[in-house]
RNA sequence: GCCUCGGUAGCUCAGUUGGUAGAGCAGCGGACUGAAAAUCCGCGUGUCGGUGGUUCAAGUCCGCCCCGAGGCA
């Protein structure tokens, strides 16, 4: 059977994973599929390290500002949309090029994660919170024990949102969460280049990066947000830098205690990428240490790329 | 120069009457299916400043040396 050809970048944040997907995106004439939980939101402009519209090199850019930071966004919404994109971007005899560091949403499109239809059922989710506030996170993990004990066991006892999440697939569809997951690996003929970059180098990045941000004025930024109404409830409000920023304004941290917070939270944000992409064997790793080997880069991987693309 | 206090994990420190060491933070590893930049699980990583001695046994006691802080001259 034909499958459509998907080409991804991923990597750690901070790695360089956006001005190299340019670049590759102008040499395989492809358009760029963000692949970033918090790029979506419109108005995380300098803390997502958004790729402005001026340096996309005309490059095309979908799934960034796709929905208002009130709002939130699903990894079901982000497939159903990714999907669509795929297949539109193939139909224009163009390359599909996923872009990001988000695991959850590169793992879901590329072995496309079976989400059952669901109608929006946010009271199902507001009971059980209650009852989580009432009765303790035991009481649903017992009961979490009883309707689906393999997923129970999976998870442990202290993780209250999956096991709110469980309990809500339980009442909702009569399943049990375990038994719904389902996934296709041979979905796309698919080319992985992941990004690696030596940790203590990755941390330096992440330091400049971090200390640009705050000077570009994130803080500014926060500070607009706050005042139409966002707060530390929304989902956008929990990216990083966005949070610590917020308790900066509302005086729990001090401004040296924020920026410190960031840049570990960044960090440990990072190792946690790195250990999601890791598990996928597909993936292929460069190793982008070095600004002089930048072209020659580009080079390999669009190489290897083709040469994947071509052997299927 | 003399006196005092200190030197133990990357950092801040604890360490009983001598029995080759342990907390917090940092860090590292892992999981992840509709909030995922979220959420959860696991792991001490060590020339105890150096050196010589006492002892069956020294982070611990003794001598000398090095480094840091303070005090007296």
């Amino acid at each position: 059977m034909y499958k459509l050809k998907l080409a991804a970048i991923v990597g750690p944040t901070a790695a360089g994973k956006s001005e190299l997907a340019i670049e590759l995106a102008v040499k395989m004439n492809a358009e760029i599929i963000s692949c970033d939980s918090m790029q979506v939101y419109r108005g995380l402009d300098i803390g997502t390290a958004k790729t402005a519209i001026e340096q996309r090199e005309g490059v095309v850019h979908h799934l960034i500002d796709v929905v208002d930071p009130d709002k939130t966004y699903s990894v079901a919404e982000y497939q159903k949309a990714g999907k669509e994109l795929i297949a539109a971007i193939s139909a224009r005899g163009r390359l599909p090029l996923l872009v990001g560091g988000t695991g959850l949403y590169y793992q879901a499109l590329v072995d496309d994660y079976d989400f059952i239809p669901l109608p929006n059922q946010q009271q199902v989710r507001h009971n059980l919170e209650e009852t989580c506030s009432q009765h303790g996170l035991e009481f649903l993990y017992s009961k979490l024990q009883a309707v689906d004990p393999e997923y129970a066991a999976r998870i442990g006892p202290n993780d209250r949102k999956r096991t709110i999440r469980a309990l809500e697939i339980w009442e909702i569809t009569g399943q049990a969460f375990s038994k719904t997951q389902i996934r296709r690996r041979d979905t796309y003929c698919l080319a992985v280049a992941g990004l690696f970059v030596p940790r203590e180098i990755l941390y330096e990045n992440i330091e400049k990066r971090v200390d640009k941000m705050l000077a570009q004025g994130l803080v500014e930024e926060v500070a607009g947000l706050k005042a139409r109404g966002l707060c530390s409830s929304h989902s956008s409000m929990q990216a990083l830098g966005y949070k610590q920023v917020l308790a900066y304004l509302e005086g729990r941290f001090s401004y040296d205690e924020m920026q410190a917070e960031i840049k570990k939270e960044t960090r440990r944000y990072a190792k946690r990428q790195y250990t999601w992409f890791k598990k996928d064997d597909r993936i292929r790793w460069f190793n982008l240490q070095l600004e002089e080997e930048h072209v020659q880069l580009v080079d390999k991987i669009c190489y290897y790329m083709a040469s994947v693309f071509n052997s299927r």
